[in-house]
DNA sequence: CTGAAAGCGCTAACAT
DNA sequence: ATGTTAGCGCTTTCAG
């Protein structure tokens, strides 16, 4: 049997409280006495019980990371393995522990609930595939600590974590325009498609305040996969009036992309430069390798993290917020034209 | 504040002990009673405090998942996270929560130590990264209730569980022979990629069965990315003696083979055939969609699931498995030449 | 600076 | 079929 507080007590000679406080950092006990319980610990080689913690702090020490974790999602969908990562990082680094719980939108509110009443974690991270307004009113009216990531497509009173799509489109219009390319295309999805729509949306606004037209053929939208950047590619090369640029609004429409200009016989960058967004999972390995703005998700896992303890050490704070910086990553799918 | 059991069994009428029955579905109790005790649950919107039930019942219903998670881990390891979906299910299934532990192998003894002693998780499973001889005394010494995802490269007392990569070579081998190949190449990694060999051991195994000689050239080691699967395949076709079909390590190095063939004006699979292992990330892509051998991660991780319940229910449970068969699937780039 | 003791909420052995 | 009660191991208040 393993050993417990008592024994430990009972070894250096003083009572349970004792040794709790040295244990807890207390600062009323003499240094005489911590070296006592602390040799008994060694000696019982003493693990506290976490289960009796938690139990008498009425705290876990663990956040929840409630997602959808489909069949195939670790291809599917690496970014939120990758959030993941950071998020543990940023947990494990103050002591908490992160689970992991697949959901549907439909089961999340009754889990949330669950979890939270039983006390069975700290606080959630909850992913944005599973969010509802049905989960939203639950946890405003409970007041349950929790981060959503992702922008919810609804209004809602969620503390949620974002990257800043808009953004990066801003940033790869004025790195093509700072380098001297002058007429920009876009291909990319559909509306639905609300990252795609931001990127662009990004682009489009740095393109205005330059005055910079661009022709309406010049924007392509289809499916966001690599047949449907071949498609569009091809449909841009149609028309006599060529871009100097197309910008993928993904990695994928971007692999369409550089094939369907292969296939015209097009030289990259000379000919057509390519820019895309999310070093993942092409960029890197395509001929030639693709100038990209790409997003930290690690780094956005990490500022979950340090979010979600906060809001648990002080349930009050109140924010919404929009974060992670995206970074220019230059190439050899762009150039610089202007010299 | 939440209720507690003893509000529902004030307002039911009944012991904290009937409560606790009904909860746990023990069989003596009536169902007058059942239905009294229920409806108080619903009415004071019981919900058990964990915290307090893994007290008393010296158990988490947790199992942890100790790997590396370094940045980029994500991308570059999605496997990791398919099979960790799989085990999530697994557990998810049977009400244990899944918890993940990022680690290197030097701090891992420790920690495993400290959850056990902690009464943290009822058990663990180890990816094969964070594995060492220490953590092998550890855990055999105390009998820590574990699975190790990979086998282990050195002697050891662990419950292990991997894929079998030798007979996914013998169905690679098998399954082109059956098509009427004659002539196979092989190209991997070095023998430092254990992954590769016992996929070749696989391959030749057959072969030798079936007293197909292969050419010293026609076996080509390198590196693991696709730039040496370039290498090796140029390699290949130096020599005039040529295969009829080559089967790549994985699907790095089976990119650099497509690159190489292609620049070389060989048509796939008609001048030459190609096969890859593992379904990712790049052989539902590559033109042509290539034939791969493929392993089922996300199966793996749900019998670590079930095999860590088992081990956690009875610990004296000894076995060391290998398992998750592979299977094929057919694409573009091979056809059947025995017609 | 230290100790006694009262919980924390639930489970399970035992008694009825 | 149901109730009594003794823990589970630690924290924390309050008294000394």
């Amino acid at each position: 049997m393993a050993a417990t507080i008592k024994d430990v007590a009972k070894l250096a000679g003083v009572s349970t409280a004792t040794v709790s406080k040295v244990m807890n950092g207390s600062y009323s006990i003499s240094q005489r006495t911590i070296d006592h319980v602390r040799r008994a610990m060694d000696e019982l080689n003493y693990h506290p019980n976490l289960r009796a913690r938690n139990f008498a702090r009425q705290s876990t020490r663990q956040v929840l990371f409630l997602t959808t974790l489909g069949e195939n999602a670790g291809f599917s969908n690496p970014h939120m393995f990758e959030i993941m990562s950071g998020l543990e990082h940023a947990l494990g680094n103050k002591g908490y522990l992160l689970s992991v719980k697949d959901m549907t939108p439909e089961q999340a509110p009754e889990f949330v609930r669950d979890v939270f009443e039983s006390k069975m974690a700290d606080g959630m991270v909850i992913h944005a595939s599973v969010i509802s307004k049905a989960l939203d009113d639950l946890v405003k009216q409970k007041e349950i600590p929790h981060i959503v990531l992702g922008q919810p497509h609804f209004p809602s009173h969620f503390c949620w974590l974002d990257i800043d799509n808009k953004l990066a489109g801003e940033m790869a219009a004025n790195f093509l325009l700072q380098h001297g390319y002058q007429s920009l295309a876009f291909i990319g999805g559909t509306d639905e498609d609300k990252i795609s729509a931001h990127r662009l949306a990004g682009v489009l606004s740095v393109l205005k305040e330059y005055d910079v037209i661009v022709p309406k053929h010049h924007l392509q939208y289809g499916a966001s996969d690599c047949e449907s950047g071949f498609q569009m590619t091809k449909q841009l090369l149609h028309n006599p009036n060529l871009p100097d640029v197309i910008i993928c609004a993904n990695n994928y429409i971007a692999y369409g992309c550089v094939s369907a200009l292969k296939e015209h016989q097009m030289k990259i960058p000379d000919d057509m430069g390519v820019l895309t967004f999310d070093d993942y999972p092409f960029s890197r390995i395509l001929e030639p390798k693709l100038t990209v703005v790409n997003i930290d998700v690690y780094d956005m896992g990490i500022q979950a993290g340090k979010l979600i303890l906060n809001k648990i050490k002080k349930p009050n704070l109140q924010i919404q917020f929009y974060c992670t910086l995206p970074s220019i990553t230059a190439r050899e799918s762009t150039k610089n034209r202007s010299t």
